[in-house]
DNA sequence: GAAGTTTTTGCTCGCGCGTGCAAAACTCTG
DNA sequence: CAGAGTTTTGCACGCGCGAGCAAAAACTTC
């Protein structure tokens, strides 16, 4: 029957009719806990060699509605960080099995259509990793559509139907905030980044509230519109430029490494003043470049690979709870 | 016949029954230039959008033999271009209609293997983005596999079977050459990355032999092992710390703004020595950091939009021969 | 309104494989 | 070597949709 073009993809039929064994058994030979004997496995593999066959995983999805897929939503490219997520997860997802699609959404409302396009191709999940994602607007994507899991990586969602994979953002910030007042520094300013989403408010909201509660004094904190290290840096040049001495802040507690850096170069090539000795800088995320000589930023670093761990334990199916409450350390490097 | 169960995704059957038409004419009303009545396309859409239908990828791809769905092979995640790339690929492509696999190819002798995972995948392409890909190991892999195309992105390939989408780095770094002479620069120091692969030897020969033929002297050289900046400082390091001044260079050309960076943080906080009075440096992409006011990197800036869209006309099967050949444009900021 | 032309609709067959069951082949015991 | 237990193999059916053709419907024209 199977009249092979040369160069065509060989099909489990032909496997089997050339090792002479069903096509069942070719499909059992790749699998990896099927029954078959060694000896018709020897048989199937050496056909399939020579024949250059390799199961279609399309077809394979589509017979047994497992796709082995897995989308990263991904908002923000401009985050130095998205780079070392993106490295860990497709690493360990491709280890254990899973392929990956990396959807870029567009724009600000983009993120159902991304969804909907990752749910036609079946994907046994999707994973947001990004800064602009709304609770609410997924909620609503998430509505009928057949899409098995939906989890949000490396930061806190409250949507009920959603699997957060986070460090204990309260926790963290707790402790650095007990790191500013136990450096002794008096006036800090909160660098935050867009605002948008609930869940991002609770790194700000941490560390006014605990300053204030430790000082008595509110903290000041300004909204940077993204979490571009350029970005940032320009809106602190304009926060701070033209200050007098006395309305400076002594340290900038950042949301994260992308504005900490922006703001550091802020500091010292537009204000001209040295970190950490006239202002100090605190970031969050750890990225390759925190450990720059030219940086050497104080930052929290979060357990990533646990958590791309945790995020596959979901995927196999356990039943994870402790997804949103890990804990990371403070980097304590000079930059404050 | 078709019993829905409540968010059980529905079929093409499902809403044609639903709208009183064949299931063919729902397929064609999600076709874009699909013959249909106005009419019965409304009839459609109403009825998919209250069963929340939408065509499932995954049988539309068996059954069509095409899946709309582009590999991205990535091989180096320290570069912090390779973030930039990833996103206009994306973009780009997501606007065009094609979906993106992002493949982590985990080590060296991991691109076979993760060429055959996107094979199995039915990708319509496959995309190398990478520095370690080497020739020889593709041209075994494309064997008899069914992978329709095979492109290498921001670099040359003299794999007959590959299409290179890459500017003409003999020109690149022949005007980057040009410009170092032109400043007035004497003892050049050419910083090279892994020289695995023949390709990557255009920049460092061409400069080396610009230069030779130029002055009538040989240029020094290094191979820094990687693209990440933080390897580039410790070798940078290793290179130039303890050298009389004499020896040491005053102008490092980078194969690429990963190198440079990384070579600047050496310069000065290893030799204590001043960019660019001391020590100027040259890089190659024009990576987001290149502009911080920190480094204010002069390099070389490929233009990576119209290369993107060079590499989608390849995909709607365009026949274009000019993708080996674009022309960027040094971007002249402080640093040389 | 008949005949010709164009547009729209329906349908057969197949894409390549997995599930779940039943038949077949083996293995073991007394 | 019969009978029971175990492993291995084969198969009918279906996953959801698309290509390509033929039938039906809608328009034109005179």
């Amino acid at each position: 029957m199977s009249t092979k073009q040369i160069g065509a993809s060989a099909t489990a039929d032909d496997v089997a009719e050339l090792a002479g064994v069903s096509r069942w058994t070719v499909t059992r030979a790749f699998k990896k806990d099927a029954s078959v004997s060694e000896k018709s496995r020897l048989k199937v593999m050496k056909a399939a060699e020579q024949l250059g066959y390799a199961p279609d995983l399309l077809a394979s999805s589509l017979a047994s509605d497992r796709s082995n897929l897995v989308a990263l939503l991904v908002d923000d490219f401009s985050n130095p960080h998205k780079l070392v997520m993106l490295e860990k997860l497709t690493r360990l997802l491709r280890k254990e099995g899973w392929d990956t699609l990396l959807v870029n959404t567009l724009s600000e409302d983009d993120a159902s259509v991304a969804l909907m396009t990752a749910s036609q191709r079946r994907v046994d999940a999707a994973v947001l990793i990004g800064s602009r994602f709304d609770d609410k607007g997924l909620a609503t994507a998430l509505g009928a559509r057949r899409l098995r899991k939906l989890l949000v990586f490396a930061r806190y969602s409250a949507n009920p139907n959603t699997i957060s994979i986070c460090c204990d953002d309260h926790a963290a910030m707790s402790e650095i905030c007990q790191y500013v007042l136990d450096k002794g520094y008096k006036r800090p300013i909160f660098l935050a980044g867009p605002q948008t989403v609930s869940a991002h408010v609770i790194r700000k909201e941490t560390f006014l509230k605990n300053w204030e509660e430790a000082t008595g004094r509110p903290a000041e904190f300004s909204d940077v519109g993204s979490y571009d290290p350029n970005a940032a840096y320009l809106h602190t040049k304009d926060l701070l430029l033209g200050r007098e001495e006395r309305d400076l802040p002594d340290v900038l507690v950042c949301e994260n490494d992308a504005i900490a850096i922006g703001a550091i170069d802020a500091i010292r090539f537009e204000l001209g003043l040295r970190v950490p000795q006239d202002i100090a800088v605190i970031g969050f995320d750890d990225v390759p470049q925190a450990q720059s000589p030219n940086y050497q930023l104080t930052t929290y670093r979060q357990p990533l690979d646990i958590m791309v761990a945790g995020l596959v334990d979901i995927l196999k199916g356990e039943d994870r709870q402790d997804l949103a409450q890990f804990q990371g350390e403070i980097v304590v490097r000079n930059s404050a």
